[in-house]
DNA sequence: ATGAAAGCGCTAACAA
DNA sequence: TTGTTAGCGCTTTCAT
């Protein structure tokens, strides 16, 4: 059973008091450098790591930052927790995995979980939250990363910027005479807005066409969503010659539906999906999609979350430019 | 600024000490019923919750579980992560993501620091690791599972029963006339061995062929690992008729050689992934394959976690079983 | 059945 | 430039 070594050990080593020793590794305030060098060569001797759990009793601040999210499971989640913990690492933070499965009461549970164990930092993809749910986390004064498409409040955001990709895949689809538009949209979120579908409709006017609302259908982020949906468009009298999906599942299902149904991708329907999950370039035909980059998302959070450990005491947004990825499915 | 309610505070509004709080809380020493009502009050009245840091610094264990793999965006690591999440999440345990990238250094410092800030459980996929690499782990009496194909020592794991699903994969093969079987393999790992590689070979013998050495590549578990892979095996004298990968992605890598090569699958070669990865049922023809489930992976681990804070001493290995799923490639 | 109090290892006043 | 020391909030031993 292995002793620690305490600061108080590597203290007593290099001579000096606990407090140098802290000193030393904060380096809060000046240490004449032979001490300095006679403490880190203890600390080299003897093994010494700090103790997270003391430390952070005594600060009242964990060295845990929660990632709060649908699913982890989704491939764009997983990226982005992969490269969190990469880019927190160095600075001894550690990432907790928090599950919502889209709930609104397990939001907010693990949002008051944050407060509680006083978390370093939270960086969260709200689904069914509100603003306002976020003022407890505020008021105690815990960093929190928001990546959403709309507007949070008084938080570091993330925010996705489409326009000019969007505008790439409708160029696109219209300079191939494709002029009736449609969408597969995801499920309406909390703030009841949807800005993937408001930015396509807004586009399109554009463009001389229209996204006309017989032709925005509306299910879950599922394969079986999107096979639903595409289903029903093919039902429509106004049948659409582009389908925009809300994420890149969706369009996996409709690519389903279409072969079921005879329907020839991108001869007959374009597809155009969104996010360019891994599986995009491994169906066929292969998606079209705008690619939302989990990892720059990955990488700009734990830039915010770094500034705001160093007291910076601003509130930004990062935008996190989306890129059209031309394919073969429209 | 929210103030923290603490054990004295709750203490103070039921009338007793903050030991009897403590008491009511663990249960570890009787409490008369009315003073337990008088606490539970308190504590509800009071929205109190227990600070963990203060706890683990008294108890000297952390209410932390690294999961520590490869890893976390492959689908099945990222399957793993959320499962365990949510089965330990009843348990007021947290999990707390590690990536290795497959380096041996980074397994070693994340053990190593999962000691050192005393954390309450390791579930862990070893990649270059030997078991001696486990020892200080498990003389701090951290309970440590394993998911390996291979025994790792004194520790509880969990292993792939492969066989029914290998040899079933077989059978459809062989069935079909096939006798020139091969196999993109992935990487060697620090055991040196290939359980899956030598399973395939001994299971081989008894369909009454063979995996020649001549037909065993092998690869990183890449896209471009598997494609090179394919590219090899189409080059041998003796061509293969049927291939195994190492796990899907490999097989989707392989996918795209034979569409290269004008290679038909499985008219030509019939192909077999492993994992059943996400997309192993998008592409095109959908992936016949060994399915491993990282669920029940999750879930085993919890439970043999879960078996282990409640102080049972004896290391278990638990076998999860592998199940064939006949698709088009094979 | 309950309470008093020590102390886990660290940080940050306050003193010198 | 360095040391002394008081806690952070909890668990648990020792008393009662």
């Amino acid at each position: 059973m292995q002793e620690r070594v305490t600061m108080a050990d590597v203290a007593r080593a290099a001579g000096v008091s606990s407090a140098t020793v802290s000193y030393v590794l904060s380096g809060k305030r000046p240490v004449a450098p032979e001490t300095r060098a006679a403490v880190e060569a203890a600390i080299a001797e003897l093994g010494f790591t700090v103790n997270s759990t003391a430390r952070s009793l005594r600060t009242g601040r964990s060295s845990l930052v929660a990632l709060i999210v649908p699913d982890i499971a989704n491939p764009f989640f997983a990226q982005l927790a992969a490269t969190l913990q990469e880019e927190l690492r160095g600075l001894g933070i550690h990432v907790v995995v928090c599950n919502t499965r889209a709930r609104r009461d397990e939001e907010r549970a693990l949002l008051a979980e944050a407060v509680q164990q006083r978390f370093a930092g939270v960086v969260i993809t709200p689904f069914r939250l509100l603003p306002r749910d976020f003022e407890a986390v505020t008021r105690a004064g815990i960093p929190v990363v928001v990546s959403a498409d709309v507007p949070f409040g008084p938080v570091d955001q993330i925010m996705p910027e489409t326009r000019t990709a969007t505008r790439q895949a409708l160029e696109r689809v219209t300079a191939a005479r494709r002029r009736r538009i449609a969408m597969i949209a995801g499920p309406r979120d909390a703030t009841g807005g949807d800005p993937r579908l408001e930015l396509l409709r807004t586009l399109a006017l554009q463009f001389g066409t229209s996204l006309p609302r017989e032709l925005v259908v509306r299910g879950e982020h599922t394969r079986e969503a999107g096979a639903a949906g595409f289903a029903e468009l093919m039902d429509r009298r106004y049948r659409p010659d582009a389908v925009f999906c809300g994420n890149d599942v969706i369009a996996v299902g409709a690519l389903d539906k279409a072969r079921e149904l005879g329907v020839d991708i991108p001869g007959d329907v374009a597809l155009v999906g969104h996010d360019d999950a891994v599986f995009a370039s491994l169906v066929r035909p292969q998606l079209t999609t705008v690619r939302y980059p989990a990892e720059e998302v990955g990488r700009a959070a734990a830039r915010l979350l770094g500034e705001r450990f160093d007291g910076r005491g601003v509130h930004r947004t990062v935008r996190v430019r989306a890129e059209f990825v031309a394919r073969a499915s429209a």
